[in-house]
DNA sequence: ACGGAAACTTACGTGAACGTAAAGATAAAG
DNA sequence: CTTTATCTTTACGTTCACGTAAGTTTCCGT
């Protein structure tokens, strides 16, 4: 009458070891499971690899990360999921590289190609990352010098209403 | 014949003296008509004052650059056209300063109680801003690790397969 | 004065990015 | 083993940010 037990605790109810499960993954990244499911829908997310149809998705902590790498490019980035989904090709190169890195078994050649190819896929994101930090950085140069400009005139003000003239320069350090 | 007189050379037709039409700020921020009526429309940017319902939008150079910094805005900041809103009642703020300003029949209290609004409203977005350009900056100083790690890994290869070894550190500056 | 380009209003259509509901299967808990 | 919360697929609904079409009106050039 005053427990309410409908609360479980929010405990990760990880399905064995270190796998979870849509909604946990989805509380964890403050989205919703719709919104995952729909990612891997548009092949923005690989599809829960040889998971038969009807079985519950479960995500290793590194689907996890991707996952959130992605909401993270999309969020900082501002683009359409289909833009998004082109960028990542870079992520998808890079995850080939590393499981092709982690058994050695190719060829050099093979590898300096996947290494290139992910590097190319970087070089597009750097692009348009430093892009995009420029033309932030000089809006927000444009605004702390209308900040600075208000300030003065603010300043100028109550030094009138006050003292009569306003001071030289600086009169309150803030 | 072949002089097709159909493109009449794109002159800006203005309606006498320094105002544009909307086709013409369309072309010239390079949107469409439609999404200018839209904006006015939810009302993020001003109903042209005192227009005859049924009468020609006419935009002077203000205006526009008005315009413009509202879509600068929604590209930079990646907002909804709703929080865009919220955040532009600093830019009327900042306009109804600005007119205040030029005729200076207001008393010194008002004037700093609009100033020290405005101050509010340019902080509110210099918070915002800044916030998103740590994290650009953030996410690209990511990037570039990645891609210096990848250029190691290539250098790597490179030297193995031809001199046999690795060089130590730097050997093709680039 | 007038013919045509461009703008006006009104209203319905659309694509992206999910939300939501239904009906049933699965996994975790007791 | 049964309950129950969570997940499954399927499919339709929704909001935002405009696009587009239709029918009318205003403006500019000649």
């Amino acid at each position: 009458m005053s427990v309410n037990p409908t609360q479980p605790e929010a405990a990760p109810s990880a399905a064995r070891s270190d796998s979870l499960r849509i909604g946990d993954v989805a509380r964890l990244l403050g989205t919703t499971p719709r919104t995952i499911r729909y990612y891997e829908e548009i092949g923005l997310l690989p599809e829960a690899p040889a998971r038969p149809s009807g079985q519950h998705r479960l995500y290793t902590q590194t689907e996890v990360e991707r996952i959130r790498e992605v909401m993270r490019l999309k969020h900082l980035l501002g683009v359409s999921l289909e833009e998004l989904k082109t960028l990542l090709t870079a992520e998808e190169a890079r995850a080939e590289v590393r499981a092709q890195l982690r058994r050695d078994d190719v060829d050099p050649g093979r590898r300096r190609e996947l290494l290139t190819q992910a590097l190319g896929h970087i070089d597009r994101q750097l692009e348009l990352v430093r892009h995009r930090a420029s033309e932030l950085a000089k809006l927000e140069h444009e605004l702390s010098e209308t900040r600075k400009r208000a300030r003065r005139k603010i300043r100028g003000l109550d030094a009138a209403e006050e003292g009569t003239f306003p001071p030289s320069e600086e009169m309150t350090p803030l």
